[in-house]
DNA sequence: TGAAGTTTTCATTTTTTTTTGAAATTATTG
DNA sequence: CAATAATTTCAAAAAAAAATGAAAACTTCA
């Protein structure tokens, strides 16, 4: 190999290790935004900028973490559908690549995480109506809170399908 | 006190009690959602279906928490904007309510702590974006990540002003 | 079938977050 | 100004969340 096609690998791979290192600390931060484990921060970041599909014992060494958490991790991701694994000849072991398309990932988020909590927030408020005998003038403090309430919820679920279309990433 | 009102009056206090207890559930799961400790919703919770402004041991009391988390807590609140603060007369405590406009406390947790999160996300991408060379055609896959992230933090940063326009609550 | 390879599970440990409570600070009033 | 009341701060304790690692449970293929 000589000098100037070796300087021209080390740099790719330079260049890939930043944006390896970079992309950890991003998704780490998303993640953790969104409630989730610094691990599988961590794991998505890293198959974000990895061309090739991983196995789950190349993560985990990768990231220094145990096996169990990356089982965990991966776990996880695969129930956000924000991994895809790949069949790879002569290996049974699973590869995977980050899902790279935000607007599914979104929205299988808002579906499972989101949706179910607006789900009960409405039956709870139902409870609260019931709670309220009817033209009881004397309630109206109570009466205009659970109003607001409503509000609050009907305005979420209009807009959780709108932020779904906008997103159109 | 005739056993009429009296059970008026039993039944205007048991409903405020439940209520009482729906809400604190209610806020307590809303903001874990959000990231915020128990503390912080049941006082909240608490504050949002009580008529009568509450001082900080009324509310530590009642809620059973230290004045330390109560007082810990409503820092929170007060930086959120969650919480008003009343004068009453003779007294030097201070009097807590709570903000039930939820349109100005997204407002404000927005701007709080969704933007900053938006603006280090977009200084980091402009770092990524630095260390790949101009017109390298090897580094495709890099390129194409790194024009993916910057549709979603393009997207969310549409996507909040919209958000908050839509939340006219 | 069974042996080796791979992944999951889960009790335990570690780390992080939250709460407590008492001391320090600040504010109020007689 | 001092005495009292109200609030904040912060070190330590408690609780909650996450990571570890070894055993159990699968899978594959020779």
């Amino acid at each position: 190999m000589n000098l100037e096609s070796r300087s021209s690998v080390d740099s790719i791979e330079e260049i890939s290790r930043n944006l390896e290192f970079e992309s950890i600390d991003f998704f780490v931060r998303l993640m953790s935004l969104l409630g989730l484990p610094r691990s599988v921060g961590e794991i998505y970041g890293l198959l974000y900028f990895t061309p090739s599909a991983l196995t789950m014992d190349q993560i985990a060494s990768r990231l220094e973490i145990s096996i169990g958490s990356a089982s965990q991790g991966l776990k996880t991701l695969r129930s956000l559908k924000a991994v895809k694994t790949t069949y790879v000849q002569g290996d049974r072991r699973d590869h995977y690549l980050a899902e790279s398309e935000f607007r599914r990932l979104f929205s299988t988020f808002l579906n499972d995480e989101i949706l179910p909590h607006l789900n009960s927030a409405n039956d709870r408020i139902s409870r609260m109506e019931k709670e309220i005998p009817k033209n009881s003038n004397d309630l109206d403090f109570y009466n205009i809170r659970i109003e607001k309430l409503k509000r609050l919820t009907k305005a979420s679920g209009r807009l959780l399908p709108t932020l779904a279309r906008l997103l159109k990433l």
